[in-house]
DNA sequence: TTTATAATTTAGATATATCTAAATTTAAAT
DNA sequence: ATTTAAATTTAGATATATCTAAATTATAAA
């Protein structure tokens, strides 16, 4: 078994996320941006990662993803998102807190501390973004959504996930009072900007920027 | 505020503990075998940690913890322990599975995950192996406690540590039926090898070599 | 097709954390 | 008071992970 720090995994996970934004190809760049870390570092990174055989490393042509890889990632993305629900469910943290903590909780290694982890939420799909939980061989099973600007006036659904998952933007969403499974309608469209005004759970209405509402994801 | 590295964190709580055991000074071959480190890997990180004021280190002297260093040390042990209590209480381990687990977790760097982490398990006052746990001042109330070898003939008392918290040592108390909170008396003393028989609950009988007994930390 | 720009990599530096082997110092034994 | 042995430190090496500055490569523009 090949051993991987922690910062391998989380440029792994990167890369993975990356990926799974439509990229086939991920850049030095798009890593570099992920990371917060200047693109010599990536290099050097991606040298080691190629080695590993988790991505395959053309110099200068960017990085795909390796099967092998893939599995790597995900087994990190579900230790995430498992101690996100754990600190939000168990620990009263708010969605906009979890982060910083889980990226770190990601890398502590012991197969039975997830395993039971998992069993102690009663195994959920869900992280509180909205994101789904992968199973413990990497299998998971999105649920469709779609950005909310992308609903027609006086259409219906439900906000399922927020493609933003700063601290900014999850506060300005509990601010405003949406949040993840309300009951939507569209109410308003304006064509001049992009803005939207919607119901929440038939009892009052939220305006919202495009940008906003480019980033909350819903499900018809 | 100095940061501290996990490497650190945890050479200052092995410093710690050796200090605690009695010693005032504490050599670069106590740490070395405690961290099963090499002798030269230890000087090097004692030149770090006196260079950041949590010990005092004199060359060919060994070292004293300082009283910032000891605050330090405490934090981590109740990061360690509090993290303990929660992979038995919440997550079903058993006590001899527990430690290298929590030596990851204690490096976790996040003050409400241990306030609340705290206030979910109620407030423990100790870990899985009987050792107190420190407040956020770093406060501890030890009880006192003695070695099972130390009780006369007949005399009573109830299992509230070990001194041993090896995996090996805890499941042979799995075993033979010995636990924290036992209530026991001492049915024989044998003078020859100090070995002794025990009682435990008044319900069944134990035999234990000098050796175990000396590990098993008892309360009048 | 040449040239300029942007992206990327390499080279060399710094910091942490470890090791082995060699040098040094302290402490114990003669 | 020497000598020796044990403990400790230093020197030099390796591995990870980052940076800045310089060199290289690919691609877009002229
Ligand atoms: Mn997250
Ligand atoms: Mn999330
Ligand atoms: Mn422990
Ligand atoms: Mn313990």
């Amino acid at each position: 078994m090949i051993k991987f720090t922690p910062a391998e995994e989380s440029y792994l996970k990167a890369i993975y996320h990356i990926s799974d934004e439509g990229k086939r190809t991920v850049s030095t760049n798009d890593i570099s941006f992920q990371m917060k870390t200047k693109p010599a570092s990536v290099s050097d990174m991606l040298r080691r990662l190629g080695e590993k055989e988790v991505i395959e490393y053309r110099k200068y042509y960017g990085v795909n993803i390796t099967e092998e890889g893939k599995k790597l990632a995900l087994q990190t993305i579900r230790k995430h998102r498992l101690w996100e629900v754990f600190l939000v469910e168990k620990l009263r943290f708010s969605w906009d807190e979890v982060h910083e903590v889980a990226d770190e909780l990601e890398h502590v290694k012991s197969k039975l501390l997830i395993q039971r982890l998992d069993e102690y939420l009663g195994f959920p799909k869900f992280d509180p973004h909205g994101d789904p939980i992968p199973d413990e061989y990497g299998d998971v099973r999105a649920r469709p959504r779609l950005p909310l600007t992308d609903l027609e006036l006086h259409a219906t659904g439900q906000i399922v996930a927020v493609k933003d998952s700063s601290a900014a933007f999850l506060k300005y969403l509990d601010k405003v009072g949406a949040y993840i499974g309300a009951r939507i309608r569209v109410m308003e469209k304006v064509e001049f900007d992009g803005s939207v005004e919607i119901s929440v759970d038939n009892k009052k209405n939220i305006f919202m920027s495009k940008d906003v509402a480019a980033n909350v994801l819903v499900m018809l």
